[in-house]
DNA sequence: CCATAGTTTAACTTAATTGTTAAATAATAT
DNA sequence: ATATTATTTAACAATTAAGTTAAACTATGG
């Protein structure tokens, strides 16, 4: 089993990683779990990733810049602004159904180390400030033009990524108050799509 | 310093311990940062309060109860639902900007326990489940009226707690876009109020 | 003033966890 | 076939944190 030009134990190694640190948490988080998730041993690990902060390192970033740049690439995009909303809900809602432990870990980790974001914000290549901005100037156009009623594109920024990912935040609480397993979650989540486009939609008529 | 009626060790270890766990969380949370904040030291700790762990359950059980209770006040009250809802995002974003920590700090532990909030749930009285049809109700009142447009009631309530809560959670990052310290964060926040709840309002209208 | 509850100090135990290492074994590329 | 890389085993060192304990000291209520 050697020379494997697949690094498949290593790529077991790195999703177990994902599992564990987004269940968990970094302090949580003990490389035994992340071994027997890996379905191999503790000495191994350390084999491929010499730490677990080198690890964590290597898991938060890439989380983070896919993230950032997910966000990104629906703001920088051509589409109209009404399509883009659309995008950005859909593309959040997406993603995190498959992976809801991400946005808590996320937050918990850089709430507790804020200077990491600065470093990994680089690496979407665009500084995250300018989609704000980008954001806005395409927000006051279609005031501009009467397509939408006069609201701060901030405001609204903050409004969409909000109903977008709020929900997984608070999954346990809306598990419990409807009673619903995991499958009911997502089925929710998945009709949430349009629900929150809609309202988007409908709060901006002029 | 013996037999002080007003037990203020007491209540200063507790308010350590809050900002301690909240901070970061049960398990990255030392014992002695608490005693620092409290300014005592460890086997005070222990005289007081015997474990972390009881610790931890006191300090988690009076926050899950009072975000929840907070929430049910609210829908539980007399109000019109435009003032139910005004009263909702003004709480949460006023009790938040004083504890901005707690959102994540609640959600992140009851994420890895949710077990956890069956048992604080009851302590709030009402089954939580039931505040849900409490307001699905008003607000199917209020479509029947023609005051407002159709909508699904859990998506409407999702959507409040969304928007109200969300920023808090991602805090960190809204400061980095924004270039903002504690203060303009704050005064987002404040005026943020009113933005959320006319957008809501916005989109309600028939 | 003195018994009592509060508090500190410091040393200690215990347990958990990370990280290391050496030696043995398995698989495979050349 | 053999050199090399991958993997396991198992024991160990180092560190960190929680929790305990005893002794001494402090403040104060009665």
């Amino acid at each position: 089993m050697a020379k494997e030009k697949d690094n498949k134990t290593e790529k077991a190694i790195l999703e177990a990683a994902l599992k564990v640190f987004t269940e968990k948490g970094f302090a949580a988080a003990r490389m035994d779990d992340i071994a027997k998730e890996a379905q191999i041993n503790r000495a191994l690990l350390h084999y491929y990733f010499r730490s677990k902060d080198k690890m964590f390192d290597l898991i938060f970033s890439q989380r983070i810049s896919e993230f950032l740049s997910g966000i990104a690439l629906q703001i920088f995009s051509e589409k109209s602004l009404e399509d883009k909303i659309t995008g950005i809900v859909d593309h959040e809602i997406n993603t995190l159904s498959a992976h809801p432990y991400l946005p808590i870990f996320i937050f918990q980790e850089l709430t507790q180390n804020p200077e990491r974001i600065v470093q990994h914000a680089k690496n979407v290549g665009a500084h995250p400030g300018d989609m704000l901005k980008k954001f806005s100037l395409q927000v006051n156009e279609e005031i501009k033009k009467g397509t939408i009623r006069s609201v701060d594109p901030i405001q609204l920024f903050m409004n969409i990524m909000s109903m977008a990912i709020y929900p997984f935040v608070a999954r346990p609480i809306i598990k419990m108050m409807l009673e619903f397993d995991d499958a009911g979650f997502n089925k929710l989540m998945k009709k949430r799509k349009e629900a929150v486009t809609d309202f988007i939609y409908k709060s901006l008529r002029p």
